[in-house]
DNA sequence: GGCGTTTTGTGCGCTGGCGCACATACAGCG
DNA sequence: CGCTGTATGTGCGCCAGCGCACAAAACGCC
């Protein structure tokens, strides 16, 4: 009832659930940590494959296990009044679900809802949080995480707040765009409805909009963005700015030595 | 230009601004720290008093204090387009301003305003990190407060996408009152459309509402308190989710087991 | 006591989004 | 092939809040 489940994608057979980040790592905070560092991790690590839907935290619930997206997409939701649901925050792999152990909280305040199927690495809290305990560049690269965030979800609110349905669209696709690799993805105007927080015929005037102008198309689900930079065009410059605070701290990985970073 | 200084309080005299934040420690996260840790923190610690209207920080920019608020209070504004502002977080004596530092970052994403003038202790950027790294019971207080301001960001996101002006001003107002002390604080309607983002006649209009319904009474920037169950009631329940987080937080101070605390 | 400034009040037309209700279309399945 | 469910399109009246413009108080200051 709250949010009807989407249309499914082709679901992941056992062995492509198996090999799920075998190959590399696809996860940039994983990424960036030393080499010996992941492979000490690696024990707690286990590959999974999340289902567009599945509900990973519901507020006020408590925290089992933090997630590394690889391919796959989570959303923050706040929920009002209980049944209305707007996204303050959207993570792929450039960093972790659980974001609260982090802080020493093992409590969501909002729910983590799978977006996008696709692989993720995961770990129990109870793992999680010795490793984090141990492993400083674990410790740096979700601090950091964690900054962008905060802003992520504070530019968001004000983006809410002053921008149309039409412009927060193509910001959001522009978005979900950085974190999967593929120009297509399944998604209906319902589902974005409640990810804008917004009327389900309110996603559908914009994206006939944005379509007309040919910079996506859309049927059934499956939404293809044609024209990358007239979106970016059509956004606000919210975008933009949360953009340029991601690419910020994915460059701090290599130039520790950047003005921005408080010393360690 | 970009937000209009609101009228000035009783300015505060040398003499109290000396004093100020000396009898007791007014600040929630300061106090719940051991004696001992506290009086070695107090070397770096300088008492100031904060004024209507003055920026703490910009967007951007290099963060060079933390403020420990005492009874004065920081709203912290995102920018949306250079002109328009919204309150994205309220920090009083329960807080701190400057959370990036908390994770190793020196760059705030918002304004942080003086909202209501008052006391608060300052400590410099560098001191600060020197500091938090050498104290565990600082660093834990200072973990689960960024949480909560997480949860109150989120929370403000989603009430400023589906809540009317009235009932979102009498969560504002709430919220001042439960930081400050008295049921009395100066605040022009000018001032308020900047932290709801809304027009000044906006506020009027919800102002002149709450009025008619005796539950507050103002007069040139001169707001009182009249009814604070009946403004409880007629304000969102986003109130009391935040509020029950705070409350949580406190309430950890004391208990440590409670099971809602990660393990340290 | 008069004058400028600040604060609050009022009016008006406009628009984006809402709630509701219904129409169409395509998809999969028995 | 037709049925059922899902996804998208359209229409309509409504309302909160917007932008603009101006009026009326209250305050401070010379």
């Amino acid at each position: 009832m709250p949010i009807p489940v989407p249309p499914d994608v082709p679901a992941m057979t056992p062995s492509n659930r198996e090999s799920a980040g075998q190959a590399s790592i696809e996860n940039s905070l994983l990424a960036a940590l030393p080499r010996k560092e992941y492979r000490r991790l690696l024990a707690g690590l286990e590959p999974v494959a999340l289902i567009f839907g599945e509900v990973l935290y519901e507020p006020g619930e408590r925290i089992r296990h933090v997630y590394f997206p690889g391919d796959s997409l989570v959303s923050l939701l706040t929920l009002a009044d209980g049944h209305l649901a707007l996204e303050v925050g959207l993570i792929g792999r450039e960093g972790m679900v659980g974001i609260p152990l982090v802080l020493r909280y093992s409590v969501s305040s909002v729910r983590a809802l799978v977006q996008g199927s696709g692989t993720a690495m995961r770990m129990k809290s109870a793992q999680f949080l010795t490793d984090f305990r141990t492993s400083l560049p674990l410790r740096q690269g979700l601090y950091r995480y964690t900054h962008t965030l905060m802003a992520q979800i504070s530019q968001t609110a004000a983006c809410n707040r002053f921008h149309v349905v039409e412009t927060r669209l193509a910001r959001w696709l522009l978005m979900t765009h950085d974190r999967v690799k593929s120009d297509r993805f399944r998604m209906t105007h319902e589902f974005l409805g409640h990810m804008l927080g917004v009327r389900r015929v309110g996603v559908t005037k914009a994206a006939q909009a944005l379509q007309t102008r040919k910079l996506i198309s859309y049927n059934r689900g499956d939404i293809t963005i044609l024209d990358r930079k007239g979106l970016e065009a059509a956004s606000c410059e919210c975008y933009e700015v949360v953009k340029g605070m991601h690419d910020d701290v994915q460059a701090g990985h290599a130039m520790r030595k950047s003005p921005i970073f408080a010393a360690a």
